[in-house]
RNA sequence: CGCGGGGUAGAGCAGUUCGGUAGCUCGUCGGGCUCAUAACCCGGAGGUCGCAGGUUCAAAUCCUGUCCCCGCAA
């Protein structure tokens, strides 16, 4: 099948690579311009999409306005059958979404209809959810709306993290979007409604989320560690410390709530809400991530002290 | 030239204001105590203080330049 793929982060690229070693024509990928990163703004970086696109001899096409009808005459010139995509990043408009003859279809990472938006993979894990997957659906004007096509599910690992479910939905979407795509072309693919009495959002995340509240259970500040990683990441003030948290563990002793229960060279255990929370690697303002025993060495703390 | 923090022993930090013996916790090595130990006691090793110049009798510390790391912001 002729197909174009959008996409731009990492999560799209297995999708891509799936969909060419399946045999089918590429005729054009669509991605985020190259943005600039660096700590002066200096250097642009290209998505990961582009570059696995450049890998395959894919023509790359980065419009900064997908309105203004150009976008629509390349999609038009390219004459895909199918345009995929996967994590792109923008709103498709509606003439777009008719263009292709077979439509557009989308790889979402949540069992739809929950987590509909951005950020579908980290609200699962902050929400504590022991289960997610991922939805191949048709395109509609509202956002995630679609009808959906297939979907597959997968247990949430206790101490899994954002970037590592992320990297395990993108391999499953990749594989169930093949099969998919088969299935679209076989002409056996089915088609259901989405249950809006199930509809749940994932927005953006944003630093406001990042506090960790020691009135929480340990579970659920453990949860936000994981789900905030790596951005926003959770934080907490230790010693007058701005830190990241980057890795934790929950334990079960009681105390009250922010204060050291026992810190050393296992980390630093603090009293939450419910339970007890591990702190084992943060990272200081200004620091590089250590361990949080290596910060104890540099910032003494007593047991039984407030963080 | 967007804002800011930082580079001192293997790790994490103090010391820089006001120049004058290189310091703390941990680790490491040796010894002791102990049924035993990640516990405790004693002792030791380990650092051209990011780099290069400058000022000075004397620089981790003051001046100039430069490299690197990180947070914010994007």
């Amino acid at each position: 099948m002729r197909i174009l793929f959008m996409g731009t982060p990492e999560f799209a690229v297995p999708s891509l690579e799936s969909l060419v070693a399946a045999g089918h024509e590429l005729c054009g990928a669509f991605c985020q311009p190259d943005k600039p990163v660096g700590r002066h703004q200096n250097q642009l970086q290209p998505p990961p999409v582009k570059e696995c696109a450049l890998s395959h001899h894919i023509p790359v096409f980065q419009p900064v306005k997908l309105r203004d009808g150009t976008a629509l005459a390349q999609i038009r010139a390219l004459a895909p059958d199918l345009i995929v995509v996967a994590a792109y990043g923008r709103i498709l408009p509606q003439d777009i979404l008719d263009a292709p003859r077979l439509g557009c279809i989308n790889v979402h990472s949540s069992l739809l209809p929950k987590y509909r938006g951005a950020a579908p993979i980290n609200w699962a894990i902050l929400n504590g959810d022991k289960e997610t997957g991922v939805t191949i659906m048709h395109m509609a004007a509202g956002l995630d709306s679609g009808d959906i096509i297939s979907q597959e599910k997968t247990a949430i690992g206790p101490d899994e993290t954002a970037p590592e479910l992320t990297r395990r939905l993108a391999i499953l979407g990749a594989g169930l979007l093949v099969d998919t795509v088969a299935a679209l072309e076989a002409g056996t693919a089915s088609r259901t409604v989405q249950d809006e009495s199930q509809v749940t959002l994932a927005p953006m995340l944003s630093k406001e989320l990042s506090p960790l509240d020691w009135t929480r259970s340990a579970q659920q500040l453990h949860d936000q560690v994981r789900g905030l990683t790596p951005w926003p990441s959770a934080t907490a003030q230790i010693k007058g410390v701005r830190c990241k948290i980057l890795k934790t563990a929950v334990e079960d002793r009681k105390g009250t709530p922010g204060v050291l229960l026992e810190g050393g060279k296992n980390g630093i255990l603090a009293a939450c809400g419910e339970g007890s929370l591990r702190i084992l690697e943060l990272q200081p303002d200004g620091k590089k991530p250590m361990t949080a025993g290596d910060f104890l060495s540099g910032h003494p703390l007593r047991t039984g002290e407030p963080l």
